[in-house]
DNA sequence: GATGTATAGTTTGAATTCAAACTGTTTTTA
DNA sequence: TAAAAACAGTTTGAATTCAAACTATACATC
Protein backbone atom coordinates (compact mmCIF):
# COMPACT_ATOMS: atom_id res chain seq x y z
CA UNK A 1 0.00 0.00 0.00
CA UNK A 2 0.82 3.39 0.11
CA UNK A 3 4.15 4.62 1.84
CA UNK A 4 3.06 8.02 3.07
CA UNK A 5 6.40 9.66 0.89
CA UNK A 6 4.69 11.87 -1.47
CA UNK A 7 4.86 14.68 0.66
CA UNK A 8 8.61 14.34 0.79
CA UNK A 9 9.00 13.86 -2.77
CA UNK A 10 7.18 16.75 -3.81
CA UNK A 11 9.62 18.97 -1.57
CA UNK A 12 12.77 17.28 -3.42
CA UNK A 13 11.11 17.77 -6.93
CA UNK A 14 9.98 21.51 -5.81
CA UNK A 15 13.61 21.96 -5.03
CA UNK A 16 15.05 20.24 -7.86
CA UNK A 17 12.43 21.83 -10.49
CA UNK A 18 13.80 25.21 -8.76
CA UNK A 19 17.46 24.46 -8.68
CA UNK A 20 17.21 23.39 -13.13
CA UNK A 21 15.47 26.41 -13.14
CA UNK A 22 17.93 28.74 -12.24
CA UNK A 23 20.88 26.65 -13.80
CA UNK A 24 18.93 26.94 -17.15
CA UNK A 25 18.60 30.72 -16.84
CA UNK A 26 22.39 30.85 -16.12
CA UNK A 27 23.09 28.80 -18.76
CA UNK A 28 20.99 30.73 -21.21
CA UNK A 29 23.07 33.70 -20.23
CA UNK A 30 20.55 35.49 -18.08
CA UNK A 31 22.47 36.28 -14.81
CA UNK A 32 20.45 39.41 -13.81
CA UNK A 33 17.11 36.92 -12.95
CA UNK A 34 16.37 34.63 -10.06
CA UNK A 35 13.81 32.13 -11.06
CA UNK A 36 10.87 33.70 -8.59
CA UNK A 37 11.12 37.06 -10.23
CA UNK A 38 10.81 34.73 -13.61
CA UNK A 39 7.92 33.90 -12.29
CA UNK A 40 6.78 37.49 -12.26
CA UNK A 41 7.59 37.69 -16.02
CA UNK A 42 5.44 34.64 -16.97
CA UNK A 43 2.66 35.93 -16.03
CA UNK A 44 2.83 39.28 -17.67
CA UNK A 45 3.58 37.08 -20.67
CA UNK A 46 -0.05 35.81 -20.19
CA UNK A 47 -1.52 38.94 -19.05
CA UNK A 48 -0.36 41.31 -22.23
CA UNK A 49 2.42 42.36 -20.57
CA UNK A 50 0.40 44.62 -18.15
CA UNK A 51 -0.93 43.57 -14.18
CA UNK A 52 -1.75 45.40 -11.12
CA UNK A 53 0.43 44.48 -8.85
CA UNK A 54 -2.01 43.03 -6.61
CA UNK A 55 -2.67 40.78 -9.31
CA UNK A 56 0.89 39.46 -9.71
CA UNK A 57 0.65 39.12 -6.22
CA UNK A 58 -2.25 36.38 -6.90
CA UNK A 59 -0.50 34.84 -9.73
CA UNK A 60 2.46 34.33 -8.61
CA UNK A 61 1.05 33.71 -4.90
CA UNK A 62 3.57 35.86 -3.01
CA UNK A 63 2.70 38.26 -0.01
CA UNK A 64 2.07 41.81 -1.74
CA UNK A 65 5.26 42.80 0.16
CA UNK A 66 7.34 40.32 -1.61
CA UNK A 67 5.96 41.60 -4.89
CA UNK A 68 6.97 44.79 -4.11
CA UNK A 69 10.55 43.88 -3.48
CA UNK A 70 10.41 41.29 -6.79
CA UNK A 71 9.09 44.18 -9.27
CA UNK A 72 11.48 46.58 -7.34
CA UNK A 73 14.36 43.67 -8.64
CA UNK A 74 12.88 43.63 -12.31
CA UNK A 75 12.76 47.11 -12.94
CA UNK A 76 16.39 48.08 -11.55
CA UNK A 77 17.39 45.60 -14.46
CA UNK A 78 15.26 47.26 -16.56
CA UNK A 79 12.87 44.58 -17.29
CA UNK A 80 9.55 46.23 -16.30
CA UNK A 81 7.76 49.39 -15.26
CA UNK A 82 5.45 50.65 -12.79
CA UNK A 83 2.51 53.14 -13.58
CA UNK A 84 0.29 54.15 -11.10
CA UNK A 85 -3.87 54.36 -12.31
CA UNK A 86 -4.79 57.61 -13.35
CA UNK A 87 -8.47 56.72 -12.07
CA UNK A 88 -7.25 54.92 -9.09
CA UNK A 89 -4.16 55.98 -7.65
CA UNK A 90 -4.19 53.46 -5.08
CA UNK A 91 -3.29 51.05 -8.13
CA UNK A 92 0.36 50.90 -9.54
CA UNK A 93 0.60 48.76 -12.81
CA UNK A 94 3.75 46.31 -13.70
CA UNK A 95 4.41 46.73 -17.41
CA UNK A 96 6.92 44.92 -19.83
CA UNK A 97 9.40 46.96 -21.18
CA UNK A 98 11.23 46.08 -24.33
CA UNK A 99 14.03 44.23 -22.63
CA UNK A 100 11.21 42.29 -20.44
CA UNK A 101 9.52 41.36 -24.12
CA UNK A 102 12.68 40.34 -25.52
CA UNK A 103 13.09 37.72 -23.51
CA UNK A 104 10.01 35.85 -23.98
CA UNK A 105 11.09 33.44 -26.62
CA UNK A 106 13.73 32.62 -24.30
CA UNK A 107 11.63 32.20 -21.70
CA UNK A 108 9.49 29.38 -23.70
CA UNK A 109 12.48 27.49 -24.73
CA UNK A 110 13.57 27.14 -21.05
CA UNK A 111 10.06 26.53 -19.62
CA UNK A 112 9.82 23.90 -22.46
CA UNK A 113 13.26 22.48 -21.28
CA UNK A 114 12.08 22.11 -17.97
CA UNK A 115 8.97 20.28 -18.76
CA UNK A 116 10.99 17.56 -21.34
CA UNK A 117 13.01 17.04 -18.05
CA UNK A 118 10.24 16.82 -15.56
CA UNK A 119 8.28 14.34 -17.75
CA UNK A 120 11.32 12.26 -19.25
CA UNK A 121 10.94 9.74 -17.06
CA UNK A 122 7.36 9.15 -17.86
CA UNK A 123 4.75 7.85 -20.82
CA UNK A 124 2.10 10.04 -22.64
CA UNK A 125 -0.37 8.23 -20.66
CA UNK A 126 1.56 8.24 -17.03
CA UNK A 127 1.84 12.56 -17.17
CA UNK A 128 -1.61 12.68 -18.31
CA UNK A 129 -2.08 10.47 -14.99
CA UNK A 130 0.11 12.28 -12.65
CA UNK A 131 -1.30 15.58 -12.97
CA UNK A 132 -4.95 14.24 -12.68
CA UNK A 133 -3.65 13.52 -9.08
CA UNK A 134 -1.76 16.10 -8.17
CA UNK A 135 -4.75 18.12 -9.04
CA UNK A 136 -6.94 15.92 -7.49
CA UNK A 137 -4.97 16.34 -3.98
CA UNK A 138 -4.12 20.16 -4.63
CA UNK A 139 -8.21 20.59 -4.77
CA UNK A 140 -8.56 19.00 -1.80
CA UNK A 141 -6.84 21.57 0.25
CA UNK A 142 -9.65 23.78 1.62
CA UNK A 143 -9.03 27.27 1.24
CA UNK A 144 -7.73 26.69 -2.69
CA UNK A 145 -6.15 30.36 -2.63
CA UNK A 146 -5.95 30.66 -5.76
CA UNK B 1 -2.46 15.28 -23.94
CA UNK B 2 -0.53 16.62 -21.16
CA UNK B 3 -0.79 20.05 -19.82
CA UNK B 4 2.86 20.71 -18.47
CA UNK B 5 1.18 22.26 -15.36
CA UNK B 6 2.62 19.14 -12.91
CA UNK B 7 5.97 21.90 -11.74
CA UNK B 8 3.18 24.79 -10.61
CA UNK B 9 1.38 22.27 -8.62
CA UNK B 10 3.76 20.71 -6.89
CA UNK B 11 5.40 24.07 -6.17
CA UNK B 12 1.62 25.05 -4.36
CA UNK B 13 1.40 21.57 -2.83
CA UNK B 14 4.62 22.14 -1.17
CA UNK B 15 3.60 25.54 -0.11
CA UNK B 16 0.39 23.94 1.31
CA UNK B 17 1.34 21.72 3.18
CA UNK B 18 4.41 23.32 4.50
CA UNK B 19 1.90 25.89 5.84
CA UNK B 20 -0.46 22.85 6.80
CA UNK B 21 2.25 21.68 8.87
CA UNK B 22 2.67 24.54 10.48
CA UNK B 23 -0.59 25.48 11.28
CA UNK B 24 -0.57 21.96 12.79
CA UNK B 25 2.49 22.70 15.25
CA UNK B 26 0.66 25.66 16.66
CA UNK B 27 -2.57 23.56 17.37
CA UNK B 28 -0.85 21.43 19.01
CA UNK B 29 0.73 23.79 21.33
CA UNK B 30 4.06 23.76 19.86
CA UNK B 31 5.03 27.88 19.55
CA UNK B 32 8.83 27.13 19.39
CA UNK B 33 9.07 24.75 16.48
CA UNK B 34 9.47 25.99 12.91
CA UNK B 35 9.03 23.19 10.40
CA UNK B 36 12.03 22.87 9.41
CA UNK B 37 13.10 22.16 13.08
CA UNK B 38 10.47 19.61 13.01
CA UNK B 39 12.64 17.76 10.06
CA UNK B 40 15.69 17.50 12.40
CA UNK B 41 13.63 16.52 14.77
CA UNK B 42 11.73 13.96 12.56
CA UNK B 43 15.19 12.57 11.32
CA UNK B 44 16.61 12.11 14.66
CA UNK B 45 13.42 9.71 15.90
CA UNK B 46 14.47 7.88 12.77
CA UNK B 47 17.74 7.26 13.97
CA UNK B 48 18.07 6.48 17.97
CA UNK B 49 17.85 10.04 18.66
CA UNK B 50 21.74 10.21 17.95
CA UNK B 51 23.43 11.61 14.63
CA UNK B 52 26.55 13.92 13.25
CA UNK B 53 25.76 17.55 12.02
CA UNK B 54 26.77 15.98 8.72
CA UNK B 55 24.08 13.03 8.51
CA UNK B 56 21.23 15.59 9.34
CA UNK B 57 22.21 17.55 6.56
CA UNK B 58 21.93 14.61 4.13
CA UNK B 59 18.73 13.61 5.72
CA UNK B 60 16.94 16.40 5.67
CA UNK B 61 18.17 18.02 3.00
CA UNK B 62 19.95 21.55 3.80
CA UNK B 63 23.29 23.45 3.48
CA UNK B 64 25.59 22.19 6.23
CA UNK B 65 25.16 25.89 7.64
CA UNK B 66 21.79 25.98 7.52
CA UNK B 67 21.96 22.73 9.60
CA UNK B 68 24.04 24.97 11.99
CA UNK B 69 21.29 27.62 12.14
CA UNK B 70 18.54 24.97 12.97
CA UNK B 71 20.24 23.34 15.77
CA UNK B 72 21.52 26.53 17.05
CA UNK B 73 17.36 26.84 17.85
CA UNK B 74 17.12 23.28 18.40
CA UNK B 75 19.60 23.56 21.65
CA UNK B 76 18.20 27.17 22.35
CA UNK B 77 14.73 25.64 22.95
CA UNK B 78 16.07 22.75 25.04
CA UNK B 79 14.62 20.04 22.09
CA UNK B 80 18.38 18.77 21.38
CA UNK B 81 22.11 18.91 22.72
CA UNK B 82 25.69 18.97 20.76
CA UNK B 83 28.33 16.85 21.92
CA UNK B 84 31.88 16.14 20.24
CA UNK B 85 32.86 13.04 19.34
CA UNK B 86 35.76 11.72 21.27
CA UNK B 87 37.60 9.77 18.91
CA UNK B 88 37.50 12.44 16.06
CA UNK B 89 36.80 16.10 17.04
CA UNK B 90 35.42 17.52 14.07
CA UNK B 91 32.19 15.63 14.44
CA UNK B 92 29.32 16.79 16.40
CA UNK B 93 27.03 14.47 17.49
CA UNK B 94 23.22 16.11 17.47
CA UNK B 95 21.23 13.95 20.23
CA UNK B 96 17.56 14.27 21.62
CA UNK B 97 16.61 15.67 25.02
CA UNK B 98 14.22 14.38 27.42
CA UNK B 99 12.28 17.23 25.95
CA UNK B 100 13.11 16.12 22.05
CA UNK B 101 12.17 12.88 22.84
CA UNK B 102 8.80 13.74 24.72
CA UNK B 103 6.76 15.02 22.05
CA UNK B 104 7.60 12.27 19.10
CA UNK B 105 4.07 11.31 19.80
CA UNK B 106 2.96 14.22 19.14
CA UNK B 107 4.83 14.47 15.83
CA UNK B 108 3.26 10.86 14.77
CA UNK B 109 0.05 12.23 15.40
CA UNK B 110 1.13 15.55 13.59
CA UNK B 111 2.38 13.29 10.76
CA UNK B 112 -0.31 11.01 10.40
CA UNK B 113 -2.91 14.13 10.13
CA UNK B 114 -0.75 15.42 7.53
CA UNK B 115 -0.82 12.56 5.35
CA UNK B 116 -4.25 11.64 6.03
CA UNK B 117 -5.15 15.31 4.61
CA UNK B 118 -2.78 15.08 1.90
CA UNK B 119 -4.50 11.83 0.33
CA UNK B 120 -7.84 12.18 1.37
CA UNK B 121 -8.94 13.01 -1.93
CA UNK B 122 -7.30 9.54 -3.68
CA UNK B 123 -8.13 6.21 -3.31
CA UNK B 124 -5.68 3.73 -2.01
CA UNK B 125 -4.94 2.66 -5.58
CA UNK B 126 -4.67 6.32 -7.05
CA UNK B 127 -2.77 7.27 -3.85
CA UNK B 128 0.48 3.88 -4.46
CA UNK B 129 0.07 5.14 -8.40
CA UNK B 130 0.85 8.93 -7.23
CA UNK B 131 3.81 7.26 -5.35
CA UNK B 132 5.35 5.14 -8.19
CA UNK B 133 5.00 8.46 -9.62
CA UNK B 134 6.50 10.83 -8.20
CA UNK B 135 9.30 8.87 -7.62
CA UNK B 136 10.13 7.86 -11.19
CA UNK B 137 10.02 12.13 -11.55
CA UNK B 138 12.44 12.54 -8.76
CA UNK B 139 15.04 9.61 -9.85
CA UNK B 140 14.86 11.13 -13.25
CA UNK B 141 16.91 13.92 -12.35
CA UNK B 142 20.40 13.33 -12.51
CA UNK B 143 22.87 13.54 -9.11
CA UNK B 144 19.92 12.16 -7.06
CA UNK B 145 21.66 13.84 -3.99
CA UNK B 146 19.75 11.81 -1.55
C1' DG C 1 57.45 13.50 11.16
C1' DA C 2 56.50 17.84 8.08
C1' DT C 3 53.61 19.41 4.69
C1' DG C 4 49.68 19.36 2.01
C1' DT C 5 44.99 17.93 1.40
C1' DA C 6 40.50 16.55 2.90
C1' DT C 7 36.78 16.77 6.19
C1' DA C 8 33.30 18.65 9.81
C1' DG C 9 31.41 22.32 11.38
C1' DT C 10 30.86 27.55 12.21
C1' DT C 11 30.68 32.37 10.93
C1' DT C 12 29.44 36.01 7.96
C1' DG C 13 27.00 38.30 4.28
C1' DA C 14 23.52 38.42 0.91
C1' DA C 15 18.99 37.02 -0.95
C1' DT C 16 14.24 35.86 -0.34
C1' DT C 17 10.20 35.64 2.13
C1' DC C 18 6.41 36.93 5.38
C1' DA C 19 3.96 39.72 8.82
C1' DA C 20 3.03 43.97 10.94
C1' DA C 21 2.95 48.68 10.77
C1' DC C 22 2.52 52.41 7.91
C1' DT C 23 1.07 55.88 3.86
C1' DG C 24 -2.02 57.42 0.75
C1' DT C 25 -6.41 56.82 -1.74
C1' DT C 26 -11.15 55.36 -2.27
C1' DT C 27 -15.55 53.75 -0.63
C1' DT C 28 -18.98 53.30 2.87
C1' DT C 29 -21.72 54.87 6.49
C1' DA C 30 -23.62 57.77 9.74
C1' DT D 1 -20.32 65.73 3.88
C1' DA D 2 -17.43 64.18 7.87
C1' DA D 3 -15.75 60.10 9.96
C1' DA D 4 -14.82 55.39 9.56
C1' DA D 5 -13.60 51.45 7.09
C1' DA D 6 -11.51 49.21 3.25
C1' DC D 7 -8.01 48.84 -0.06
C1' DA D 8 -3.30 48.99 -2.73
C1' DG D 9 1.06 49.28 -2.10
C1' DT D 10 5.55 50.26 0.59
C1' DT D 11 8.65 50.03 4.50
C1' DT D 12 10.76 47.70 8.20
C1' DG D 13 12.20 43.84 10.97
C1' DA D 14 12.73 39.08 11.62
C1' DA D 15 13.32 34.31 9.91
C1' DT D 16 15.31 31.09 6.79
C1' DT D 17 18.35 29.75 3.41
C1' DC D 18 22.74 29.31 0.69
C1' DA D 19 27.55 30.21 -0.57
C1' DA D 20 32.05 31.58 0.59
C1' DA D 21 35.46 32.15 3.83
C1' DC D 22 37.16 30.50 7.92
C1' DT D 23 38.73 27.26 12.07
C1' DA D 24 40.05 23.10 13.73
C1' DT D 25 41.03 18.37 13.21
C1' DA D 26 42.40 14.16 10.72
C1' DC D 27 44.51 11.73 6.90
C1' DA D 28 47.95 11.06 3.17
C1' DT D 29 52.32 11.29 1.11
C1' DC D 30 56.79 12.43 0.70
Amino acid sequence: MRKNNAIVLIGSLREKTHLLLESELRSSGITDLAASQGAVLAALYKHDGRLPMKEVARLVRRDKSTVTYLTDRLIDNGYIQKEKDSADKRISYVTLTEKGWGIQGLFREISNRLNETFYSPLSDEEAHLLEQLLEKVDQGFLPTGG
